[in-house]
DNA sequence: GCAGTTGTTGACCTTTAAGTCAGTAAGTAA
DNA sequence: TTACTTACTGACTTAAAGGTCAACAACTGC
């Protein structure tokens, strides 16, 4: 007799990572109310039934996507600001790289663009990814340029301008690429980006 | 007899503008899926039919909304090129500090925001957005870039990345600003991050 | 005024996708 | 093998929103 695979599996511990994955590249693709969780089942590779049972609802599959993408990304910034000696401007260039790097890797980085779409259907979201991503990932920066400007490094600039002058093209710049890649004539490389505008941007923040 | 005020008007002419402008600000509020056509009659202050007596579906309002608020943008930022005599740098800051102002008065600008959540969704609308509307704003923000290197004024960086450096700053913190308005408790006043930004960049900039 | 035209309404039909659950079959242990 | 548990399925129900259209009432011209 031949051994019959089984149509299916138990793999009880393995469903909810992987029902949370295809909803975030879903999510990301279409936006939380164009995405079908039909859709998003059959990309887990199981039927909705399975999305509900591990799931309350879509909304409750919403919040666990952002909650359980976005954190891990933050921490090792908070680490290396914590170990960093030497210059601030290339603990700046060192956060700035590996932040681009991340954005072509994973597909985490989306959820900015996700989070931007849908901020005002989910107020309690919102302000959840204000406080715990992005308050922090500011707050990170903006260490790196108080420092820099009390060690006589930088020029004794507006932090908190400072802050999102730092951060806001990179993530502009993803964002874009998020939405437009299939029609965006000319593309510019992240990382080739992150460089220009590290240089460029340090030109202004140095000290003479 | 009291002359008794009619329950509806005919407006034929009115209300096409009516239901996009109404259209507009539900569409960047919400997104596109999320938006019901009733709210948008509602607001436009007419029933959902008469939307359908000017709009063939859903999806036709959004390109009207898109086609109709966006191209009037850009034709401002051209005369001013065309007309302009004097520092590249001086043109580079009005084009920012109008920009900033428009922001902050019209709704159109809320249409960056709602393409990057849609522009999967409506891969010929993002064409047509990218092709009118980025790369023509790029061109013109590349235009004066290139004539100050020209001139002499700033030095031989590369166009394309300096072009997105210049843009890219001031988009990401309206578009932040339209989604995370109510709770992000550190927000930042649009033209003074502007005026910040401007100066900041032209140190890397201009010539020595 | 009155008759004819048409912009507008609102109840209705239809489609789509969220959410449910009884049944099924993969695993487990004796 | 068999008896049992439960992760999983898929057809079903339900609700909501897109889309339709016959009737209506605001205008127009005579």
């Amino acid at each position: 007799m031949n051994t019959p695979t089984p149509r299916w599996q138990r793999r009880k511990d393995a469903r909810p990572a992987e029902i949370i994955e295809a909803a975030l590249s879903l999510f990301v693709e279409r936006g939380f109310a164009a995405t079908r969780l039909d859709d998003v089942a059959k990309l887990a590779g199981v039927t909705k039934g399975t999305v509900y049972l591990y799931f309350a609802n879509k909304e409750e599959l919403f919040k666990a996507v952002v909650r359980e993408t976005v954190l891990p990304n933050i921490e090792s910034g908070e680490t290396l600001l914590a170990e960093h000696q030497g210059r601030w401007a290339d603990l700046l260039w060192t956060l700035l790289e590996r932040w681009a790097e991340r954005m072509e890797q994973s597909a985490s980085t989306g959820i900015s663009k996700l989070m931007i779409a849908e901020a005002n259907n989910f107020p309690e979201l919102a302000r959840f990814y204000v406080e715990e991503v992005v308050i922090r990932s500011r707050k990170l920066f903006a260490n790196v340029i108080e420092r820099g400007i009390a060690a006589g490094e930088f020029r004794p600039v507006d932090v908190a301008l400072a802050t999102r002058a730092v951060i806001s093209p990179l993530m502009m710049i993803k964002v874009w690429k998020q939405s437009f890649s299939l029609c965006d004539t000319e593309p510019v490389d992240l990382r080739d980006f992150a460089r220009f505008h590290y240089e460029l941007m340090l030109q202004g923040l140095q000290a003479r």
